[in-house]
DNA sequence: TAATCATGTTAACAGTGTCAACATAGGATG
DNA sequence: CATCCTATGTTGACACTGTTAACATGATTA
């Protein structure tokens, strides 16, 4: 039984990914890593300034890895520009949906982004990634347009997770028009892509 | 000095509502708005089963709030269609970042909206407002079309709002692409709905 | 008047983030 | 090799949280 872990820093953060998916963040407790870890409650503290501070490391790394999956869509070589911005909104609205709780945190006020620059380039490292596209997409657009055009489509896809993701309409069992076109839409993102980008 | 307070559960609510948006509802104690009330910790609990039915009311007031304002916008006579829609986009973003910790409520998984049929009835009104108007601006439209589009135009507000309240990209020191632009569609948000509602 | 019941209180429990004080070990320095 | 420093661990404590059980009060109703 050894005194120092050795690599408690990076257990902890994949601790806390794996915790902060299946619980969400809020119900996550810093304690409960530890001793998941096999450390002592303060452990962490030697690691992290605060609870925030882990939070950050793992919402970077949920931006990380959904750059990866946005770039992944993106170099898809047989497809056409059209198809690979299609693929790339389609992955985007995936990962919102399926990493649920990561997402959340991703956009939680808990974390002042301001605070941790690291996370911060992290998040503006999405809207990069859509530029790229956007920009083969529209020649001859100026970059102001181009930035706005980017934020119009990262809101819309951004959008559509929290409201597919939040308000669960289409679970609930009651039977409203909203609840039905949530399920229309989560049934065939692609359709619905195609008919909200007019691309 | 009465032993009966008379008008707690109403005043708990409209306290907790105050509280909610001036600390954000992750930073609220149901102990600390009790003691608002110059009432003992545990006096909420004869009103509200949990702290998450108490934030389930203040969440259906912001809901039913907003509905008002897109309401109010839809009402105006004097202007088109086109613009009564355009006024109601503007309404429901400045709502959104005006009431930022409120919305941040409306919108969170703390709240199990499957749970609260009151709630989830007052976050379908936001639904059906809009589409009142895109039925008028859209006639002979089928209804599973508008359904779609509604959830289009829905997804693009909230998720703008959801850019503009959570990344802090503009408000940041760090210079980015996407912090100029987000700065850019705040300074602007009617020009920035036009161009991307193309209506 | 007496009983009922909604609405208050007090005391306690288990859990939280965080800090101060102390313990240990491994690497750097003499 | 001996010594000290520093990174990293532990223990104990504090103030705070949501929540429950047991009890108190007072208004309504039989």
């Amino acid at each position: 039984m050894k005194y120092h872990h050795g690599n408690l820093k990076e257990e902890l953060i994949s601790s806390a990914c794996i915790v902060c998916e299946a619980d969400g963040h809020d119900r996550m407790s810093l304690r409960s890593i530890a001793k998941e870890a096999k450390v002592s409650q303060t452990a962490p503290y030697r690691h992290f300034k605060t609870k925030e501070s882990l939070l950050a490391e793992v919402s970077a790394r949920g931006f990380m890895e959904l750059k990866e999956i946005l770039q992944n869509a993106n170099a898809k070589k047989t497809l056409s520009t059209r198809d690979k911005f299609l693929e790339m909104g389609q992955a985007y609205i995936e990962f919102g949906l399926s990493k649920r709780n990561t997402y959340d945190l991703m956009h939680s006020s808990v974390i002042d982004k301001t605070q941790f620059p690291e996370l911060l380039n992290s998040a503006v490292g999405t809207f990069e990634e859509l530029v790229d596209v956007l920009a083969e997409l529209n020649p001859g657009i100026s970059a102001k347009d181009l930035d706005i055009k980017c934020i119009h489509h990262w809101a819309l896809v951004h959008g559509l997770v929290g409201l597919l993701r939040n308000e669960n309409l289409d679970a609930s069992e009651i039977d409203t028009p909203a609840g039905n076109a949530m399920g229309l839409v989560r049934s065939d993102i692609k359709s619905f892509l195609i008919s909200a980008l007019e691309v």
